[in-house]
DNA sequence: ATCTATTCCTGGCTGC
DNA sequence: TGCAGCCAGGAATAGA
């Protein structure tokens, strides 16, 4: 897409352009895509007028050259093909903006990118459960409720535990397995559990690896104790109460 | 600073 | 077969 032109911009879901979907659309016509970059979750079109904002929230769907089904809220025709913005439950967004705004800045760094040193010293400053730090975005970008679940797995860490508490050793297991994990599931195209696919309308496959997530009452594959489910900051936790000791 | 609950939506599933 | 109730990959917001 970058180095093309969008010809044409069709949106119809107020709530995923915030409420200026005419403006918007017209925004975009013969706007030149010069660039992509990510954060976390919030991917950006940079233009050569400003910058489309998309997040996929629940249900999203970003697909190139893929028919628009039922549920298509933005399309953005192009000089070499179609991007559509698919989504049931309208969470996401696609939004143009001059300049960002100061909100969306806020993020933290991406999970991917983010050094041992800058997430231990963040993570000191917490007092909070390790959880919900995990899902604030502002602490470091691109962790969801899956992931979230899945790495305290992995770095065998209950997730009621209070960051501040935990040791610079376990602090390191849970950084590298933050990478590794990710790493992980971006090899597998993510985890398709109802909605999600690719670019290509491909579904993940990642979904098949999880540990805990979605395991509630069965097995944990490491010590065969059972999954608990329990809600925590209103998400749905899955962990090993024998694995992941309090 | 941190916590809790609520809200925005639609659809799938469960149990009666 | 219908229907009520609950749940779901996110995150902003209000109020305590």
């Amino acid at each position: 897409m970058i180095g093309h032109s969008i010809q044409r911009a069709e949106f119809s879901s107020p709530l995923v352009t915030r409420f200026n979907f005419g403006e918007t659309a017209r925004a975009l016509e013969g706007a030149v895509i010069e660039g992509i970059r990510r954060r976390g979750k919030q991917i950006f079109f940079d233009l050569d007028l400003g910058i489309l904002y998309v997040h996929l929230g629940m249900t999203g769907k970003l697909l190139w050259n893929v028919a628009a089904g039922k549920y298509a809220r933005a399309i953005l025709e192009l000089d070499n093909g179609t991007l559509v913005y698919e989504d049931i439950r309208q969470f996401g967004r696609v939004e143009f903006f001059e300049s960002l705004p100061e909100a969306l800045q806020r993020a933290g760094p991406d999970a991917l990118d983010v050094t041992f040193a800058e997430f231990h010293s963040r993570l000191k400053n917490h007092r909070g459960q390790i959880k919900p730090l995990l899902l604030n975005q502002t602490f470091v970008s691109g962790v969801g409720n899956i992931y979230a679940d899945e790495l305290l797995f992995a770095a065998r860490i209950h997730p009621l535990t209070r960051a501040s508490r935990i040791s610079k050793r376990r602090a390191e297991l849970l950084h590298t397995k933050l990478i590794e994990v990710l790493q992980l599931a971006i090899e597998h195209r993510g985890s398709s559990i109802s909605d999600y696919v690719d670019g290509a309308g491909e579904r993940g496959s990642f979904q098949q690896m999880h540990n805990v997530y979605g395991r509630g009452g069965k097995p944990c594959p490491r010590c065969g104790a059972l999954i608990r489910k329990i809600a925590v900051a209103q998400r749905g936790t899955h962990y090993c109460p024998r694995c992941q000791r309090a």
